[in-house]
DNA sequence: ATTGCATCCGAAAGCGCTTTCGGTGTAAGT
DNA sequence: ACTTACACCGAAAGCGCTTTCGGATGCAAT
């Protein structure tokens, strides 16, 4: 069913029906009604690729999936997707996904993704500290939003969660419950994020007056054997952490393990507190004390607001940052003491 | 930088600069050369639309998400993107992600896509036993893969793991241990891949001789919560099962928990087998005993199986049964006996 | 009756490609 | 020298829409 046929089966021309279609002001009332009312009887739905050439719009966006190097399936895409897609769809746009073969790739093929017209804006996930793609696109003037934020983030539109705020928490924490020596368990700082929940394990100890000892602070894989090694080179030192932060829950599992596996009990006499809230936490050994973020409107989010950069709306209205919250489960308690262990 | 004027630039005409970009053999070597190597040096790439609309070509397939009921992530969509679209963009092909907003919905959707031209091909994932979606595709003569089944799988493309086999040597392998009262914690049979591995359980019930229980069969959610839910009814009746089989090592983590919960050991008084071999089932209390399924390589094979069909492949030529196997860890033991624990 | 002004629709160009067809030039065949 | 045959390129239509422009019509105002 194409409009040239339905333009001949109303007796009009195409390009009256296509302005019929569209509610252009100039078609009369009672013919605008006559052309809808047979173009759904018949079916007709108009050629998204001749409309998009026509239009030179693309109805569509992609999502830029981040590089899982570690080769483990990021437990939050599946989400995102649902949320983007749905945001999308109600306007009839696509989404589209893409993956870099490798990340040194990754701005060229941004670049020949945004000239090729095939999408009207981008959303990109976990952005580096210095993004060459986040300047690509702000040199291109390209409608895009990021999700989680580079160093320089005044200029575009991103979400992303506090999380140098949620690891001062964390940290708090710990020292409330009479942490000094608090090991950190982080990733390579080339990702903004890991950088700023690096930050405020710093800025936490700083203002709780501890004294920052590098050898606490490991990087390492964002993975549960990263943890595990990291964790264990530390606990293995003469003057080990009580209590570990991870930048990630996945992490805090392989850190829960090399506790055990140095017959210590997690939570007892070692503390660890996650980052990411899996809902898995609850069934670990013992069950993980961690930072949770609001994760189930990102999606959603993420695409109302690119829509509406799209639109022409400024990409610097369009910041949002979340907070994250301590969810207290088995993983933390207070410093472990030789004495308080014989009073009970 | 258009083909016009790149046809300008070399005076030539539009068409020969096409077909010689395109290889067509009416175009001289000479020319053709020269027309290559000057497009390429002014950096002219055809847009996709316009090829798309002129071809007739969607140039993309489309991913049509499970859609997740539970608000769980799915983990292993995200590998499985990665995979599919590695293959596409090979050959310069999008990948469209899509999800319906309800189940009802979804073949509406996928008749409208299909029709619309955005796609040339679509991978459905998760499929029910009867799916409407699958006779759809099929009487529209659309080329499509399945990952997964439906019951009747003879004249499709498909990517599949013989579930029902992988449930029966777990089964079997509870049985060698001693077990006969052996507990299933299922799915909605909608899904064909739960009713799949309910006929196995009952098939390794049948040829161990044991007779099958219907009480023993729980349906429930694919989580924790179905799990531990399910389990704990069945740990509550007075001739409780010795061993539980699980769809999903998720749901296995809840009936670890209801276990637990009860004063029991898991993998000492209790054993349980889960499915699908989450990399997190290391680290479970105790650790997850579990079928596993290759996972890394689904999405490129779903991809590129789907290539071969759009490009006149036979369907019934792609259909790939892979085969999970029992990776042991700590959740699985011999029958406990009090007598047995007298001893040791 | 003329002008003026909306209102409404048709005509046609255009989006940027592909592909068929036909025609020219040149080499080969007799 | 005259076909026959290729090899090669130009011309033009077409993919299915959108959008601008102009012209026809009708009605009110002068």
């Amino acid at each position: 069913m194409s409009l040239k046929r339905l333009a001949e089966h109303l007796e009009l021309t195409e390009g009256t029906v296509s302005r019929a279609l569209n509610n252009y002001p100039d078609i009369s009332a009672k013919t605008r009604k006559r052309v809808q009312e047979q173009a759904a009887a018949l079916g007709y739905r108009a050629n998204p690729l001749a409309r998009r050439l026509a239009t030179g719009v693309a109805e569509a966006v992609a999502y830029i999936m981040p590089e899982n190097n570690s080769s483990i399936s990021d437990p939050f895409v599946s989400q995102l997707l649902t949320g983007l897609s749905r945001a999308l769809s109600e306007r009839g746009w696509d989404l589209l996904v893409t993956q870099s073969v490798s990340a040194e790739e990754e701005p060229d093929m941004l670049h020949k993704l945004i000239t090729s017209g095939r999408v009207s804006g981008v959303v990109l996930s976990r952005p580096f500290k210095n993004d060459a793609r986040i300047k690509l696109l702000q040199q291109a003037k390209f409608p895009f939003i990021v999700h989680g934020r580079s160093v320089d983030h005044e200029d575009y539109a991103w979400y992303d969660v506090d999380s140098q705020a949620a690891i001062t928490v964390a940290v708090d924490h710990l020292v409330s419950l009479g942490h000094q020596r608090i090991g950190f368990i982080g990733a390579p700082t080339y990702y903004n994020f890991a950088q700023v929940r690096l930050d405020g394990y710093k800025d936490a100890l700083a203002h709780n007056g501890i004294a920052l000892d590098p050898d606490l602070i490991a990087i390492t894989e964002l993975n549960d054997d990263g943890g595990e090694r990291a964790a264990g080179d530390l606990l293995d030192r003469p003057d080990p952490p009580t209590a570990f932060v991870c930048v990630n829950d996945t992490q805090a599992i392989g850190v829960l393990a090399a506790i055990r596996v140095r017959g210590l009990v997690p939570g007892k006499h070692v503390s660890v507190i996650g980052y990411d809230g899996l809902r898995f936490g609850r069934h670990t050994n013992p069950p993980l004390t961690t930072m949770v973020q609001p994760q189930e409107h990102s999606g959603r989010q993420l695409g109302d607001m690119l829509l509406s950069i799209i639109d022409g709306g400024d990409p610097k209205d369009f910041q949002e940052l979340r907070s994250a919250e301590l969810l207290r489960r088995k993983s933390d308690g207070p410093v472990w003491t030789k004495e308080a262990e014989a009073e009970s």
